[in-house]
DNA sequence: AGCTGCATGTAACCTGTTACATGATTAT
DNA sequence: ATAATCATGTAACAGGTTACATGCAGCT
């Protein structure tokens, strides 16, 4: 089985959902399209790792709900115990930084200052996440018997890397900004953009 | 074209190089392997994005040395401007944290001690890295202007994100104690396990 | 004698995304 | 009106990995 078909048993494991909630639940983990999901709890249920009860709803569509079985509870625990493989990271933004160089001054500081006002973002919605789950779980949910310990691990490391992100792109942005100065006082700058760069860097006169 | 198509205009806007080196180079921004880069060389070179010339070597295989066109270029940098997809993150260790309640409390212990030892043998590489960076470019190389910049501060990044995590798992490290020792306190451990408990949280007795 | 590095390429396969398909309810 | 939420599923396609294939040089 794939790495997905674990994040779904480790899901599970937690309480019994529908394809639906799980494709939210995992976004965390190992984001997922339903797309994906539905076909493998199929053949995951077929493999005896779960079993579904059909729920009949009112309003809503009907819906499947899973449950993990003693044979997938037995696989996940093996599968935890095996060191994991290697994080893959895909991030366009890297490749945009890594090519800063070859765009022009405008465009290096926009790539950044977007990057900021997204981890901004995202960090407010973290720290509203982390918040909500003190109010729903207090002191019981933060110690490491509890079910929910794992999440709310998780939803700190998110909080902490992307801070030190933020911190990263301001140090960047100041790197820039030097580099702009030194420029100027190197006189490798025309005359031309004098206006310019001094509106940029001394905003307040 | 796809994003790994862009990593590698960027990377050959630096300089031309084989297709051996740039899966080398590629590893910090964008991972692929060599089966998916030649193909898709071909198909840029077809695209009139790249070209090649053939170099012929003695005591090694023969190789094709590929440069970006001016073509390349501007699509290259058209594509920069825009705002960057969100990044993707899969990694097998978040799902393992997440069902960490699932596990004994020696597993939960190790998965953490690994990642720990994981993450400093890497801060240690990616710190070389950075003084062999500074070694060979030295203060020209730190300025926004230098074609090495974008590795420059990415290198940085790298090193920034691994420290944070590194900081994160001894945290987590210290919840798993906590709990231990709550655990006992509160008189939930049996007796039976006392004294392995005494030998793993004062191990200097 | 066997492994690693250099160097390119193809084929089969698995993983993941986008698009198609349906349909009631509730909020804007 | 129109979009979003709930809910499941399939088909076509794009992206990525593993394995197969070749071959010399240098190191252990």
């Amino acid at each position: 089985m794939n790495t997905l078909g674990y994040a779904i048993l480790g899901a599970l494991a937690r309480q019994p959902c529908s394809g639906y909630e799980l494709a939210q639940y995992l976004e965390v983990i190992w984001p997922a399209k339903h797309s994906q999901i539905y076909p493998l709890l199929t053949k995951m249920e077929q493999n005896e790792l779960l079993i579904f009860e059909y729920v009949e709803q009112f309003g809503k569509p009907n819906k499947k709900i899973f449950s993990i079985t003693e044979k997938g509870r037995k696989q996940l625990k093996d599968w935890i115990t095996k060191t994991p493989t290697h994080p893959i990271i895909r991030d366009e933004f890297l490749i945009k930084v890594y090519s800063i160089w070859f765009s022009d001054k405008e465009n290096a500081h926009k790539l950044i200052k977007d990057r900021i006002s997204n981890l901004e973002q995202r960090t407010n919605l973290q720290e509203e996440k982390i918040s909500n789950f003190k109010g729903e779980y207090g002191e019981s949910g933060l110690s490491a018997n509890s079910k929910h310990f794992g999440r709310y691990i998780l939803y700190n490391r998110t909080l902490r890397l992307q801070k030190e992100e933020l911190s990263w792109c301001k140090w960047v942005l100041d790197l820039l900004q030097t580099t702009k100065l030194n420029n100027f006082l190197l006189g490798i700058i025309s005359i031309k953009s004098f206006h310019k760069l001094i509106l940029e860097t001394i905003p307040f006169i």
